[in-house]
DNA sequence: ATAGATGTTTCACTAAAGGGCAACTATTTA
DNA sequence: TAAATAGTTGCCCTTTAGTGAAACATCTAT
């Protein structure tokens, strides 16, 4: 026990692993954050359908519209929690998690 | 080497034996707020599918056992790119977001 | 032009929490 | 019973999410 993770693989092992060769388009497109540049994009495309600005949304979360547009364009990782208090409070709507095993 | 069986496991057979019966203080809890406890409760459920222990999942995806359980107990937020890497990483699968608008 | 919204970006800062390590407690197996 | 495995928890350090103010660019309307 308490051995040091023998296993344990470094990030750059991982992506190799999962996304191949830095150069091919499924690793670019991972290092690109895709999946981060979604959620910003969701969360712009929420706020713009419920006829928000960056201003107003901030307001209502008790934030700035600088804070609100870093996520939306994915210069900062939100925490789950501001994710929900964004969604729930800002939006009226509501955030869904869901884990896919395939 | 010997895994139990964990593909027998119900959703309720998971909820019996990590927060009890209903009716006690700590099941109820976690009937009542579910929202909170969910993600811990998905991750540990995934994990349990998968036929894996918190140590190997923990290999599998560069962290310990330790981190590994806080997050099942809902003791530590997850930061969204760590719960990718886990569940795409260490559990093979995917994570969904997405935000409902009411 | 000019004023006013709207959104982007920078910088400095700090409280908070992500995450590791190791010791601890179950739980299972021999 | 011991011993191996599985899971939990306390302590600690480092990272970073988030704040706040400001300056910046755009666009539209006046």
């Amino acid at each position: 026990m308490s051995k040091k993770n023998p296993n344990t693989q470094t990030l750059e092992q991982l992506k190799l692993k999962y996304y191949g060769e830095k150069g091919t388009t499924k690793r670019d497109d991972f290092e690109k954050g895709y999946e981060e540049f979604k959620l910003g994009f969701m969360i712009r495309e929420a706020r713009i359908k419920s006829g928000l600005t960056q201003q107003e949304l901030a307001d209502k979360v008790g934030t700035t519209k600088s804070y609100i547009s870093k996520i939306e364009n994915n210069i900062k990782e939100v925490r789950i929690s501001t994710l929900r208090k964004i969604v729930e409070f800002g939006l009226g709507g509501n955030l869904e998690l869901k884990i896919h095993l395939t």
